[in-house]
DNA sequence: TCGTAATCGAGACGGTACGTCAAGTCTTGAA
DNA sequence: TTCAAGACTTGACGTACCGTCTCGATTACGA
């Protein structure tokens, strides 16, 4: 996965490998320590035993740090992955998902999503490493889905993209409530009985759970 | 509504009537044009025409302030009205969420999160002034289909709000496409098929629209 | 003695009294210890118990800062008063100029010029609060001498300012000589031959010395 | 004339010529252009077409490079050559500095005297390739004044150069006054006629001018 | 009518972080 | 060993802005 913004010169003295993990790492400990705010690139710098410039050099700004250092955080690579049935697929994505963001605490996120709106670098990078990615994975579930006749073959992948992930953010941004499978299953029946065909594949789901 | 964090004194020179206003429409003003970042405190009381000091006799922090002026721009007191069926309730509360959000900018919403999670009175001021009326305003919706007998008794009125609201915030911070109708439907779709009973009263709910 | 670039405003909370003294105080005191460079303006302001704004509100930048505080110095306001004739003022300047500069290191007033050099606004406070005194202190000296017919009415004052300061600022930057005796009288003896009327006031003036 | 600090080894590749002549000329120019502050070695590098660490080969610092660059552009071997009488070589002399210096912006002198006070090894280089062979050369002028009986035999050398070049340096730094024969010719006056034997021979001196 | 109390605009205060710049050193592959 | 290129650490610069404090002036109410 490439996190910083821009590719580095060949000429040279080659940057120093493992500079940018030791980077990454730092911030991303700050971040779950003292959040954006309470984050100081001094501070980056010096836990990542590196240069102030060496971290300007990689990222062009704090906010496209703390995106790329959760993004490189909460990266997973496939999440919707091929299980047999798009239910199954779904439950697998939203399982994932579910363990990932139910451990954190709800700070990092509205950080994460205020260092994104202020910065666009930090924007494309967001978008570019990781709601792409999970978009892309979500959309080949559906085209799966739709070749099984489980889904329409008109079902609208941004829609559906916006049904499983949006009730997530949502919980996490605003709720005080967990991140339970009451709400996962809502979502799955949601998405199925809006875009489903009524079919289903013969792979039994189970009707609840992780 | 109320709008700063406590109450004057009454003893004394009384506030300047009209200062709470016009702090309020300064803030918002900067949040539109520049977002959080780039919106400073002295930039607001000088276009408010007030000191300093006014500022913070009214709201306690920066993140109080914008909340504030944020609940106070996109306030809507019963989101969701009695329009005699639960369709119509649901898709008369999303036209208002849609027309309210849709024409601003994406950044304001991170930016507004962002606050609320890096300030506490400010997290307490915004569920208190702008997530729980809506989340009450729904909960009337849904009991009253209950009543009708259009939604089920076990109903969880939480998830609903998350199904409700999720995609719609989802789409204004990540997405790039607009907050339009196809999503209000599957929403209303989604939200029907899960928690309805099957069963409609005789207001014909029209197919689409505002 | 004004020693700011510019006169702070008169409304508002007033600037505190003695900061003034202390930022030029440890500025001196930096000066002497290290030197132009390693000196910070963060270190300034350390020692003065000062915030670095309070330093930047009242000269605009370390250049304007050093030359300030060593103008604030080596002040001496009228350096060649009437002592009944010219080359007893004269003689008394250079000793005031002798003793000024004698026990200081070399290097403060290379950081000086310096410092004067690279900054307009420096170099205007310099002329002004420095530069300039002097030169009137001389003038004047000059006009008394005139009217005693010691010097001839043509006297270029400028010329007699280069010819008096000139070599001393030149042993001091350069030379690895003292200040001594023997440079003041060849000084004094040059500007009364060469602008001299012939004629000496009554008050005898010792051949030599302090 | 030598100008790098220490001698090139003789094993290996030999320096790229006309490298040190390229970076003396870069260093100037950005001397004339923006004076020893907003002058970078990596300018400097850049202009000369050159590597950094190849600048840094030839001069320790920036100081010695600076003062190199400078004593390079304004060298004169000998200024004060022998034209028959001393006033002649003497008015010889300061037309040659007056031209040299008086087209330089002022900035320069105090850039370079600042060089010179921040750094040791600058100042040792300075000393030996401009103010020494200077002093030398006017040294030479007073001794064949001696033997002609134009000058006293207790004339001290250094003196007269304070005289000479304190004025000259003096009216660069400071003044805000041009470099004119009037200087010149109260150098001159002043000089001779403290020092001087008032014999003076037979070559006739001009009465002013270049 | 006067004192008390809280307001007002203005702006200084200490503090902290930002992002930039430059110095001088180190490391690459190629010559 | 040099070269050009560019990474590295270090540390200061000057700016911005937060939240607090302080000034003189103003405005109400109550004794």
């Amino acid at each position: 996965m490439q996190t910083s913004w821009e590719e580095p010169p060949e000429r040279g003295r080659p940057r120093r490998s493992g500079a940018d993990e030791a980077i990454l790492k730092a911030s991303r400990e700050l971040m779950f320590e003292h959040g954006y705010a309470g984050f100081s690139m001094d501070e980056v710098a010096s836990r990542a035993g590196v240069g102030r410039q060496s971290v300007y050099r990689r990222w062009p700004s704090k906010a496209a740090l703390v995106v790329a250092s959760m993004t490189w955080t909460f990266d997973s690579p496939d999440v919707f992955k091929d299980t047999g049935s798009f239910e199954g697929d779904l439950r697998a994505g939203l399982a994932i998902m579910r363990d990932l963001y139910g451990q954190s605490s709800t700070d990092i996120f509205g950080d994460v999503y205020f260092a994104m709106a202020s910065d666009s670098a930090a924007r494309e990078l967001f978008n570019r490493n990781y709601v792409a990615p999970r978009r892309e994975s979500l959309a080949r579930a559906i085209e799966r889905a739709i070749a099984r006749g489980e889904l329409r073959e008109e079902t609208d992948a941004v829609i559906v993209s916006d049904m499983v992930s949006g009730p997530f953010l949502y919980r996490i941004l605003i709720g005080d409530y967990e991140l339970n499978d009451s709400l996962v299953n809502a979502i799955v029946e949601g998405v199925i009985k809006v875009f489903g065909t009524g079919q289903t594949t013969d792979v039994v789901t189970p009707p609840s759970g992780t």
